[in-house]
DNA sequence: AACTATTAGTTTCATATGTAACTATTTGAC
DNA sequence: GTCAAATAGTTACATATGAAACTAATAGTT
């Protein structure tokens, strides 16, 4: 008598969180290899500098928030940019717990080298679908996006 | 005189490989905290529990590649869950080197609770799509992740 | 003004992770 | 059979990360 399999099966290659994790951490991955080749910057360290450059006097918090990263890493990431040379950080002047931070002008080198770099890495993924399909994954995103929200009970 | 901005335009939070890799920790996280606060299971203890599940007897190498985990994280999770109780290895009588894995009586406990707690989330995830969409979903995922794969240029 | 609560950001500490070096075994060439 | 190369898995070390405690400044209450 064959064994009897009681539990409805999960494969794991096929359930849909873990291709989702492969398939960010091998995008991520390769663009992160790109620009930690070229100047050094982990992919922390390109968050901060992708919202400080569109938006100089940006403070840390409110980079947080832009890039899903919690403070101790946007600290941490800002201290090493610093250091690096690639921003500048101002007290506010009607806050004194507030930063404002700025690119430096070799920071903003880097960042005029980096950010068509970014967007042609982009461009040569989504351009492996049609624009069409391009519409409709940003409106599937959306839609996952809104079901895994932490105010929904996922179970 | 206006500022020209020289550089095109990049928004972080448009930037395709980075709405997935909110996406996809969004919903790692969310499904994580689940066994993990059920169970006390990690998230790559979770997945060498799910494929060991299905295929007694793996080796710690196929773990590896049916995981996408390095050879190091599946040796922690394993020396982990032995542990636990929830894994028991037997050396392979062929192979000196290869171990051969199985769930113990108390890991297949876990593992019949947590199979249909994943297949819910995921299923309370797919459902928020048509079974239209999901199918569209899977077939742009292939081809992001042709895209992304390691022997073509990113840039 | 004095006192408490809140907010911005940093530091500390404990844990997780990745790379490289290592051990044990097997395979293949001779 | 012997020896070099390859493979399975573990260990050690250096670095990354997150939670909680901390410092400094501000806002709100009386």
């Amino acid at each position: 008598m064959p064994d009897i399999e009681n539990v409805s099966l999960l494969r794991l290659r096929e359930f849909l969180p873990y291709r989702l994790s492969v398939l960010s951490n091998t995008i991520s991955t390769r663009i992160a290899s790109l620009y930690d080749r070229e100047f050094g910057l982990s992919i922390w360290q390109w968050r901060v500098m992708a919202v400080t450059g569109d938006r100089p006097g940006i403070s840390a918090t409110e980079i947080g928030q832009l890039t899903a990263m919690d403070k101790v890493a946007v600290s941490r990431a800002i201290a090493a940019m610093i250091q690096m040379g690639y921003l500048e950080r101002k007290t506010s002047e009607t806050d004194g717990r507030r930063s404002q931070l700025f690119l430096t002008p070799a920071g903003r080198d880097v960042y005029e080298l980096i950010v068509p770099m970014a967007l042609g890495a982009e461009q040569k993924l989504a351009s492996s679908l049609t624009e069409e399909e391009q519409k409709q994954l940003e409106r599937l995103m959306g839609k996952l996006a809104d079901a895994a929200s932490p105010d929904r009970p996922l179970w």
